[in-house]
DNA sequence: TTTATAAAATACCGTACAGTATTTGATTTT
DNA sequence: AAAATCAAATACTGTACGGTATTTTATAAA
């Protein structure tokens, strides 16, 4: 069985990790925290070096959530056109997957950190490159398997299609409207298939 | 000649409105703020009624600025495609363009307000809707004048345009690279180009 | 140039902040 | 069950926060 310690860590960082995103690292009081965990300071500061830490865990808990889902979608069917729309099928409902996290992970700590923290700052770049890659693999193993065709060289498809995707992540989250989400999705749909089918 | 309250209020907004879009409503503090204007806390609160008061007209500030830029493109020339292309060339050098300012203020202030401040939250939705009409309204009177055809109705081919846009805008924040913004902006060129055209 | 007025500086609230040293309480291990 | 260890609660730093009442200084009107 696990150690007490072990738990009450993931359940701080569970518990937490939907508030810091949410209210950012400045935006996020101990307080906060405290009131939430329903621990007190002396409970989290044991687990927790300071509160950059903690910001720095709760940021790593959200990421690894998205980083799964988007693995799982780009593992869907067995090609990449499959995938890449599995992807599309994802976003398309990224409000409501990011709901329970407070938003999206990469937008929010990345515009937010930019200002204030540049440790996050930089997890947040190092997240995006992942994604990038992945997609990029996708698209590079279809090219191979002459599944598809590449008008340009996959991570610049890649970077191209997430720019999109999480344009409508920043439009639908400020707009408070789900249809930037829809529609951008609806038209990367044909767009994709224009430029990757054969 | 103007008052001297005048001056200073203005001489306040113009100092104190990077620092508030760079740093976030709550990441800004009332001494950041009188430390950059040279100015004593007794001589901002006889100007501004409180923090979100300020920050606010801070926002308006470089809303107006934006939105003069945005006007200035969408009057280029003398048909649709041409003020189009105007807007997209405006975008390529966006980075260079809100530095001064600390950031693209839409998303800056609307991914950080979305979870700390409601009236700056919606000063920004405001906004999004009035750019979406100016760029709907080029489109609507070229599509009337048979200079282009449209594929969808004006405001949401402006919608889906200013959600790519916004989409580099994101990126080539959170990652540091204008190339987000140059790649997107000659990919938008030649979708813009294939939809439009008659 | 005196007098009224407006603007800015000073000094000061009470509160909330991140962080810590110490004490109490709960688990294990022997 | 006793002793040793680990986890969490308590109580308390000093500082920085937004905001305000009051005093001083600058501006403009008479």
């Amino acid at each position: 069985m696990t150690k007490k310690a072990e738990r009450t860590t993931a359940y701080i960082i569970e518990t937490v990790a939907p508030i810091f995103n949410k209210h950012g690292y400045i935006g996020t009081s101990m307080s906060d925290l405290t009131e939430a965990t329903g621990l007190t300071k002396g409970a989290i500061y044991g687990n927790f070096e300071n509160k950059e830490a903690l910001a720095l865990s709760a940021f790593e808990h959200n990421r690894n959530m998205l980083l799964r889902a988007i693995d799982n979608a780009l593992e869907t069917g067995d090609e990449a056109l499959a995938r890449v729309y599995a992807l599309l099928n994802f976003y398309r409902q990224y409000d409501v997957f990011t709901l329970p996290m407070g938003g999206c992970p990469i937008l929010n700590v990345g515009v937010d950190a930019q200002g204030n923290n540049k440790l996050l700052a930089a997890a947040v770049k190092e997240t995006v490159k992942e994604i990038e890659g992945k997609i990029a693999l996708v698209l590079e193993n279809g090219a191979n398997r002459n599944e598809i065709k590449l008008p340009v060289p996959p991570l610049q498809f890649a970077k191209q299609l997430f720019t999109m995707i999480q344009g409508a992540v920043a439009m639908s989250t400020m707009m408070q409207d789900r249809k930037y989400l829809v529609n951008t999705v609806a038209y990367l749909e044909f767009l994709v298939k224009q430029e990757l089918k054969k």
